[in-house]
DNA sequence: TTTTTTATAAACATGG
DNA sequence: CCCATGTTTATAAAAA
């Protein structure tokens, strides 16, 4: 197959750039692009859920955990890249459908000789590479609902590294700061009609356009390269696209969970060869979008389909009304 | 080097 | 009052 296939420009790192402007810009040089995996959580359930759930019924465990069994991605080891590779955890939790088995992998940069391997000590007391946008970003993605409320956020961070189980306590404001800062994260009532509703705050979710550029800071904290095949998924649940925060729109949590799966084509604005299609799978969480590797588009174009496929999709829902 | 981004601390407001 | 949440400002370090 070819290689050039599997090379794709980075994502833009101007969010503005993904915000919906169709502008075309020259490619920037070519990076290889590669999905992201998110560090496993335990289950897929919010911390507090599966606390609960681990002090009642046995939780049938996803392969998430399996394949990081006994160790906490905070223990950052670089000896073994397995568990920044692996995403049979994303995709039991989102039915994420390759087209073409991973084959390829860059490992991660490796010790320098004489360095000593970082015990588990070490380890567990090293704060992770990430930010505190990409940790939101993370524990609100890895949310059964794509949303959460900052205890939950604290919780999932907790849980999946143990550096932050026993640092003081200024990182929980920091997540309160990047929260309130960051055009990332938008906050989102709670749906006050539901019983289950407990505790204070918001839910705090991802704004679609600037998914993306989350995605490409996570990949650029993993260095980590080697796919053959582009994907991109988006969640089912978008963030409410309020103007400002005085009009904060609650959204039914499964109004969205109905939609068979729907497999489109969709014209390439910069090819002249023809259609190109763009398969779409849906789960009960997510949708993702799945691209032939041996097409040649780039994600700029990925990103222009996606926007295009999304006003479609928004034109078509305000016919509806 | 400068600029931008990120981390951290802290003051303050709000609401349960 | 206490505490969790959320906003904002300030400062420093890190990264680009």
């Amino acid at each position: 197959m070819k290689n050039s296939s599997h090379t794709l420009p980075p994502f833009s790192s101007s969010p503005t750039a993904l915000g919906g402007s169709l502008t075309l810009t020259s490619s920037p040089p070519s990076l290889p692009l590669s999905p992201v995996s998110f560090p496993p959580s335990p289950t897929s359930l919010s911390p507090a859920a599966a606390e609960s759930a681990r002090s009642s019924s046995p939780v049938s465990h996803l392969a998430a955990s399996q394949c990081l069994e006994g160790r906490g991605l905070g223990h950052w080891d670089t000896s073994n890249q397995d568990d920044l590779t692996c995403l049979s955890w994303l995709h039991q939790r989102g039915d994420l459908l390759l087209l073409q088995p991973m084959t390829k992998v860059t490992p991660l940069p490796r010790r320098q000789p004489g360095q000593l391997p970082p015990s588990p000590a070490a380890a567990a007391s090293s704060k992770p590479p990430y930010s505190f946008s990409s940790l939101i970003f993370m524990a609100i993605e890895d949310s059964p609902q794509k949303r959460l409320p900052v205890k939950d956020i604290y919780g999932w961070i907790v849980s999946n590294f143990p550096y932050y189980r026993t640092a003081t306590g200024g990182w929980r404001n920091s997540v309160r700061h990047n929260l309130s800062l960051s055009k990332s994260f938008r906050r989102i009532q709670r749906d006050k009609s539901q019983l289950q509703t407990v505790g204070k705050g918001s839910l705090w979710c991802v704004c679609p356009e600037y998914r993306l550029a989350l995605l490409e800071g996570l990949r650029k904290t993993h260095s980590y390269h080697g796919s053959n095949s582009c994907l991109i998924n988006k969640p089912v649940l978008p963030c409410p696209l309020t103007p400002d925060h005085e009009e904060l729109v609650t959204m039914e949590p499964h109004e969205y969970q109905a939609h068979e799966v729907s497999e489109d084509t969709e014209k390439d604005p910069l090819s002249d060869s023809g259609y190109i299609e763009l398969h779409y799978y849906e789960s009960d969480q997510c949708q993702y979008l799945v691209l032939p590797s041996e097409s040649e588009l780039d994600l700029e174009t990925v990103e222009i389909l996606q926007l295009d496929v999304e006003a479609q999709e928004a034109a078509g829902s305000l016919l509806d009304l």
